[in-house]
DNA sequence: CACTCCTTTTAGATCGATCTAAGTACCATG
DNA sequence: CATGGTACTTAGATCGATCTAAAAGGAGTG
C-alpha cells in the first residue's frame, strides 16, 4: 500500500540559530546574552515602557540572534488574562470558513489571539468546547452550535454564539435576522411574478426554524399561504439533490425555490439543470448565506447574504466587552439585517 | 444596520460548581477539599500509579464537585513534552477538512492533542506556523503548504508535510503518488476509448506538477503524446468554470478531461452541463482527491481517491516516531498508492 | 551636602501544574 | 528489637514567563 524511501538528511540540523544546547532559548538566555536582567528583557519583548533605548536595542538583537520566541504556555500561566478567544466551528461548513477568516481579523484588532477547535463526527461539540476551556480561553465563540451543550457544565467564561436564533440561547448572540432574510427572498420572487414557491428547509440546523417561519409568514402576507410548501432537508448539498428529486417526481414543478442555505441551493441547481430544467427560465432558486462559491460565475446564485465579517466583528466585540465589564448583566443579541443579493439564478415567470 | 436588544440575565450566574471565589479551581483547591497533598491529587488526575483506592475516590469526587479542569498552560509549562501536534491547514479547502478529521482521530490514538492553525488570506503560512511554534507544539503537520516557509526560521521541531511531492520538501512527507494517480485517470479514459483527453492543471499548487507530469507521461505511453493538451487552472471551482469556457470557445471539445482536483472537476461538470454538454455522454470528467461532495449522488464524480485517513495516520505516526527517535536521520517519504474510483462522470466514447 | 524626583534596572514572588527525592506507616522477617 | 521491604504520601524544586516593589543611579534644588 505504501512505499517508503530514505533520502536527504534533515535540513533542521545545521541551524545556526540553535544555541548549542538544542534547547529552545528562553527569556533568561536572551537576558544573559544582552547583559540585562530577565525583567528588563521581558519589558523589551512586550514593548512595555521602562527600558532605555540602548537596552531595547541590545535585547532585540540578542532575541533575534537566538531566534527567541516567547513561550505561550508560560505567558498564559502568568498573565492575568490569556488574551485568547476560543472558537468552535465545523470543519465541513464553507460558511464557517468565511466566519473564521473574519474572526482572525477581528480578534487581531482587539489584541487577542484565536484558538480553534473543530467539530468533526468523532469529536462532538462538548469535546470541542472542553478543549477550549482547558486552553484557558478568556471567551468562547460558538459558530453554528447545535446543542446547548455549554449550559450544563460550569463555563465560567463569556460565550457568544454566532448563527443561532436568540430564543434558543442563554448567551450573547450574533445572528442574521433569518426570518427577515427568508421574507426578502419570497418578496423578491413574488415581485418577479412567482406564486408557486417552495421552501427546502434546514431541519434542526441553527436558524432553520426562523427561515422556515419567515418563509411561511411572507407567503401568507402575499396571500399565498395556501400554496406554501416545505420540503424537508438539512444544510447540505446532498439535501438539495434529494429535494430536487422529490420536486421532480411529485407533481408539477414549482416556479421557484427558497433553499435553506447556499449549499442546498447549489445541490438543487445542479440537479435540476442536470434533469434538463432551465434555471432560472423554468425554476428560480434563492440560497442563503452567500458563501464564496455562490459568487462563482456560473453558479451565480441569487442569495440572502449574511455579512460574515460584521458577524465575526460583533461577536468578538461582545466577548471582549463582557470581559471588560463582567459576566453579569443582561445577555445581548445582535440581529443583523440580511441583504438580498440578486444574481443569475432567479428571473421572472414566463 | 444592527439592532440590539436586552433580554434574559446571564445563565452562567447561579452556577453551583463555582467555588465561591469566582476563580477557576486549581489542583490545590481539589487537594485541600480531598484532604490530600497537591502531589497526590496530581497523580490521581493523571491516572498515574501510586495513590490508594481511597485517595483516588476522594480526589475524583472533589474534582467533580469543584468542576476542576486542569490548566493546559501549566501542564505544558511543566511537562517535559507538551503532547501537542500542530496542524496548519487552509480553511477554504474541503479536502483539508477531511484530513483534519482524520488527524484528530490519529493523534488521539497516540495520546497527543491537536492545535489548529488556519491559513486565510490575511494570515499567511508563516504566521500560521509561528503560532504553532509559540504554542509549544512538539511536532508540526503542514497540510498543503505552498511555500517552503518553514526552512528559513529555526524550526526545532519535526515537521511532516502532507500533500507536497517529495522532491519539494526537506521534511518528512506523506503524499499520494500524484503522477501515478493521473496515469490511472488517463488509463481509465483510454480504456473507455478516449483519445482527446485534456488536462486542467493546478498551476503551482502542491502536487499539481506531478499530476501534470503523470498525465503527459500516460498520454505518451498510449501513443497520444501529440494530442496532449494542458489548460491552465488552479484547484478551485472557479478555475473549472473558466476551463470549461475555454474548452467551449476554442475549437472542438475533447471527449474527456482530467481535472487538477475535485473542485475543479465539479466546476467543469456544472458549467459543461449548463452549456448543454452531456456528461459523461459527450465529455467524460475525472477529478482528484475524492472529497465528500464528489461522492454525492448527482455529482457522482469519477475521481482518483487520496486516502485521507491513511495520510493523516502516517503523518502523525511519522511525527511521533521522530519525536521518539530524534530529529537527526534521513527524512522519510511515504508515498501512498492512489486509487481510481469509477463513478458516473465517465463513460465510453460514442 | 542632603534631599527629592525621575528614569532605569532588578531580585524575588508568582501563576498551576509535574517531577524528584525523601519521608512516613505498616508489616513481615531474621 | 533491629532491619528491610512495600505501599503511600508529600515537601519543595521546577518549567518560563509576568508582575510587584524596591533598589540603584543621576539630575536638579535649596
Amino acid at each position: 500500500m505504501s512505499t517508503q524511501k530514505a533520502s536527504r538528511p534533515s535540513g533542521a540540523k545545521d541551524d545556526p540559530s540553535a544555541a548549542g544546547s538544542g534547547r529552545r532559548p528562553t527569556l533568561m538566555d536572551v537576558a544573559r546574552r544582552a547583559g540585562v536582567s530577565r525583567a528588563t528583557a521581558s519589558l523589551v519583548i512586550r514593548d512595555a515602557a521602562g527600558p532605555s533605548a540602548e537596552s531595547r536595542e541590545r535585547v532585540r538583537q540578542a532575541a533575534a540572534d537566538l531566534g527567541y520566541r516567547p513561550d505561550l504556555a508560560a505567558q498564559l500561566l502568568r498573565r492575568r488574562n490569556s488574551r485568547l478567544i476560543g472558537v468552535m466551528f465545523s470543519a465541513q461548513e464553507p460558511f464557517h470558513a468565511d466566519l473564521i477568516e473574519s474572526v482572525y481579523a477581528a480578534t487581531e484588532e482587539v489584541g487577542y489571539d484565536v484558538v480553534l477547535s473543530a467539530v468533526v463526527p468523532s469529536r462532538g461539540e462538548r469535546r470541542a468546547v472542553e478543549a477550549l476551556i482547558t486552553s484557558r480561553c478568556e471567551a468562547i465563540v460558538l459558530i453554528g452550535a447545535r446543542e446547548a451543550c455549554t449550559t450544563d457544565f460550569g463555563v465560567q467564561v463569556p460565550v457568544v454564539e454566532i448563527g443561532r436564533p436568540p430564543n434558543e440561547t442563554v448567551f450573547d448572540a450574533v445572528h442574521t435576522a433569518d426570518d427577515e432574510g427568508a421574507r426578502l427572498a419570497v418578496d423578491h420572487l413574488v415581485s418577479l411574478g412567482h406564486h408557486d414557491i417552495v421552501h427546502v428547509d434546514g431541519g434542526e440546523r441553527p436558524g432553520a426554524a426562523e427561515r422556515r417561519a419567515g418563509y411561511l409568514d411572507a407567503m401568507r402576507r402575499h396571500g399565498l399561504g395556501g400554496r406554501a410548501r416545505v420540503v424537508p432537508g438539512d444544510y447540505t448539498e446532498l439535501s438539495g439533490f434529494e429535494a430536487a428529486r422529490t420536486l421532480l417526481s411529485a407533481g408539477p414543478l414549482p416556479t421557484a425555490v427558497v433553499a435553506g442555505n447556499d449549499q442546498c441551493a447549489i445541490g438543487l441547481l445542479i440537479e435540476l439543470r442536470h434533469a434538463g430544467v432551465d434555471v432560472p427560465g423554468r425554476v428560480s432558486i434563492v440560497g442563503y448565506d452567500d458563501i464564496r462559491s455562490a459568487r462563482l460565475a456560473h453558479i451565480d446564485l441569487t442569495t440572502v447574504r449574511q455579512d460574515a465579517e460584521q458577524m465575526a466583528r460583533l461577536a468578538v466585540q461582545a466577548a471582549v466587552e463582557r470581559l471588560d465589564n463582567g459576566l453579569d448583566g443582561e445577555t445581548r443579541e445582535f440581529s443583523l439585517a440580511p441583504q438580498l443579493v440578486v444574481r443569475g439564478s432567479t428571473g421572472p415567470t414566463r
